[in-house]
DNA sequence: AGCACGCCGACT
DNA sequence: GTCGGCGTGCTC
């Protein structure tokens, strides 16, 4: 529509007139709409399609429908595809006349002649603004994703669209600029088809690859030169990044390669207001280039050229809300959709992304061996045997002889690396004779250490175990099988008494660290950078990686290793990376060969032959047994397909965390004591429970289904009816659907 | 999910 | 006779 064009404010009636008001003009504007449309009850349609399809953010959203509502002639302009509306939901019709209903949030997925819905429409009550903040094509796009996913339209939505200011709406966000020049390939040099792909991405073609970065700090600045390469070519640019730190870096890196105002980073951190005025500047085209986390994914960049992911593997990339969708799977159906180019980037490589190269859907972009060799470091490997530790302080630290060899070298040149695993100060525990696990002796759950003087305390029941004894052997020597960041730090500052140690982790990150002297204690993921590579890094979290009983563990330990191994010097430079774990295991040799994507493609032809996924797609369902039961009763599974289970499993955490159980008001307890002794005298009565709300901890079981590949889409449909099935008649015990679950064993 | 209609027990 | 329990079904 010609008259309400990005920032626009204008409302309603085009014969106003009024093409350019001000703002406060506008907010009038609005308000005389809306109230002339509730007053006026509108007769008056729309001439043009007078329907109005509406995806409704609340109510029934799990029924996955669109809601027609009539277009009052007043909106008839302002109303278009993709706006947000307000409107009347969930009134009753008494004797032709409705009743109740509140308003709420929607947005017009389209206008149409005629509505198919058989009884009377209500009209849209109002017009939020005539910001289109959610056009055909997103609609499109989130409609592919809620199918992919099993999930519905408005959830998508949800996730797609930042909460409106009205403030930053009124704000004009600025003209687009003028294009950039290309960039210098800079260090894409160091790959042979490096600088023939930036090229191709500022003619406008629109190559699909898997980037296995080469170790060392410049995966920012290669990422920043593929989008500004990019907008050279007058498209823009969407890179997503597993974490907020991730998304400085690149930032930086843009800022010094186009200056400041070009693009712009979107986060978690940012307030609402400044969200939606960033947003606001990607969706009117001012900024073509979108640095930022998981939610970016969505971000609307107008004419997208390249959607890029870098880390894939890492569990951020999944969204938190259902139906889970994960930056990977949405940004390869956006590239698809908008003819636009796309990279999935890393140190590592998933099985998913090598999925994409053997598919021939993407090609590899990589370095030959003699680059990745000169950016390495020296890896080596050593078992935790600490027996061997000839240096005292070095079996105090739990340090293996080879890594404390290593350390004691490189701290003369720079800092030290050290990670360890997530989980702070807890360490798990397994007999030192017979290496059993230390089982709790009333509820068989695993003991733990505590911080500070370490009583042996059982993670699930709590109860202290100051006696343990081992229930195989009989020995009574705990052997502490993974120690945390805190812990660690402590005993390595005592085995270097003479140099600094800090530490990174989940509550405190550092970004970068100073190329002095140092031990640097940091779980996975937060690695600070040293400018200058680490002198040397150790790995002390092998075996915790890699004996998850997880499909993933080896891949998710690789891909940490890598990680941290890319922070380090090279090898000619003295970079060495020490990694404690069983160096046959598969992961450690292709850290030490450097060698993902071999380990990711080993990894994608023992699924392929498995019928593990990704080549095969899964789902699960999860619920109480009774629903899983009903679930899979209703259930219409397409020909072919496997179900595997159903299996109890741990009942599944809520999203939001059950609320605290309701204090009682000590008021209240206190009249309800009065009446008790008034009723009764003093004697209390007989206590009856009163009905539990609260059900016990109900057993869940989950049962995964699997379809051959190419299938997917049958499968997530067929979940999808069945659990639309189950809620329109509200029946049952309700399960949960995961497409692509994460956690499978 | 709300919210209203509906058809059976304890109160004025 | 009415008030109200929450079982069932709909929401443009």
């Amino acid at each position: 529509m010609p008259g309400v064009a990005t920032n626009d404010p204008g409302v309603g009636d085009e014969g106003d007139g009024q093409l350019t008001l001000g703002v406060e003009d506008a907010r009038r504007a609005v308000r005389g709409a809306r109230a002339r449309v509730r007053k006026a009850k509108p007769k008056a349609q729309a001439e043009r399609l007078p329907v109005a399809r509406v995806v409704v953010d609340k109510g029934l959203v799990h029924l996955d429908r669109l809601f027609d509502y009539s277009v009052p002639a007043k909106l008839a302009e302002v109303a278009q595809p993709g706006v947000r509306v307000r409107v009347r939901f969930g009134a009753k019709v008494v004797d032709g006349r409705r009743q109740g209903g509140g308003l709420i949030d929607g947005v017009i997925v389209e206008r149409v002649e005629r509505s198919t819905y058989g009884g009377p429409l209500a009209p849209l009550a109002s017009v939020v603004s005539p910001e289109i903040v959610l056009a055909p094509p997103m609609i499109e796009l989130a409609r592919a994703v809620a199918d992919r996913y099993a999930g519905s339209l408005a959830d998508i939505v949800q996730l797609a669209l930042p909460a409106r200011h009205a403030r930053a709406e009124a704000e004009p966000s600025g003209e687009p600029l003028i294009r950039p020049a290309p960039p210098p390939p800079g260090p894409w040099t160091r790959y042979p088809t490096g600088t023939a792909h930036l090229a191709e991405l500022t003619a406008g073609d629109s190559p699909r690859t898997v980037w296995t970065a080469l170790p060392g700090p410049y995966w920012p600045d290669e990422i920043a030169r593929a989008m500004a390469a990019t907008l050279a070519g007058g498209r823009g640019a969407l890179a997503v990044v597993p974490d907020a730190k991730s998304v400085e870096r690149v930032d930086a890196a843009l800022t010094a390669l186009l200056g400041r105002g070009r693009h712009v980073a979107l986060t978690s951190g940012l307030g609402p207001e400044e969200r939606y005025r960033r947003w606001l500047a990607i969706n009117r085209g001012s900024v073509r280039a979108v640095v930022g986390t998981r939610a970016a994914m969505f971000a609307p960049v107008v004419e997208l050229g390249l959607a890029l992911v870098w880390n894939d593997g890492d569990d951020s990339h999944a969204d938190l809300n259902a139906p889970h969708p994960h930056v990977r799977e949405v940004l390869a159906m956006r590239a698809a959709r908008e003819h636009a180019a796309f990279t999935v980037g890393g140190h590592a490589t998933t099985v998913e992304a090598a999925q994409l190269v053997r598919s021939g859907w993407a090609r590899p972009l990589d370095a030959d061996r003699a680059a990745v060799r000169a950016a390495a470091p020296l890896v080596r490997t050593t078992g935790s045997d600490l027996d061997l530790a000839r240096d005292e302080a070095a079996r105090a630290a739990r340090l293996p002889s080879l890594a404390w060899d290593v350390a004691r070298k490189a701290l003369q040149t720079g800092p030290v690396l050290v990670q360890v695993p997530r989980r702070g100060y807890l360490v798990r525990t397994s007999c030192l004779r017979c290496r059993e696990p230390a089982r709790c002796a009333h509820c068989s759950g695993p003991l733990e250490l505590p911080s500070g003087d370490g009583v042996l305390t059982c993670a699930w029941c709590t109860r202290p175990a100051p006696h343990w004894r081992c229930r195989v052997c009989g020995g009574e020597r705990i052997r502490a099988g993974v120690i945390g960041a805190r812990r660690t730090a402590e005993e390595l500052g005592r085995a270097f008494p003479t140099v600094p140690v800090r530490t990174s982790g989940r509550d405190a990150i550092l970004t970068t660290v100073p190329d002095l002297p140092a031990l640097i204690i940091a779980t996975p993921g937060a690695e600070p950078v040293a400018p200058g590579g680490y002198a040397a890094a150790l790995l002390l979290d092998g075996w915790a990686l890699l004996t998850r009983p997880d499909l993933r563990a080896g891949e998710q330990a690789l891909h940490r290793w890598l990680d941290a191994a890319s922070l380090v010097r090279p090898a000619g430079e003295g970079g060495t990376l020490v990694v404690v774990a069983e160096s046959t295991l598969r992961p450690v040799q292709a850290l030490v060969r450097w060698d993902p994507q071999g380990y990711a493609l080993t990894e994608l032809v023992e699924r392929a032959e498995l019928n593990l996924p990704p080549v095969s797609r899964m789902a699960s369902v999860t619920g109480p047994p009774a629903g899983i039961a009903d679930f899979l009763a209703v259930l219409r599974l397409p020909d072919g397909a496997d179900v595997l289970g159903p299996v109890p499993v741990a009942p599944t955490t809520p999203r939001t965390p059950p609320p605290a159980p309701a204090k009682p008001d000590p008021r209240a307890a206190e009249t309800r004591a009065e009446l008790t002794r008034a009723l009764f005298g003093d004697t209390p009565p007989p206590t009856r429970e009163p009905a539990r709300r609260i059900a016990p901890p109900t057993r869940h079981e989950r049962v995964l289904l699997r379809i051959e590949p190419g299938r997917g889409a049958e499968l997530a449909h067929a979940l999808k009816a069945a659990q639309t099935l189950r809620l329109a008649r509200a029946a049952g015990d309700p399960v949960q659907i995961r497409i692509d679950p994460p956690d499978i064993g």
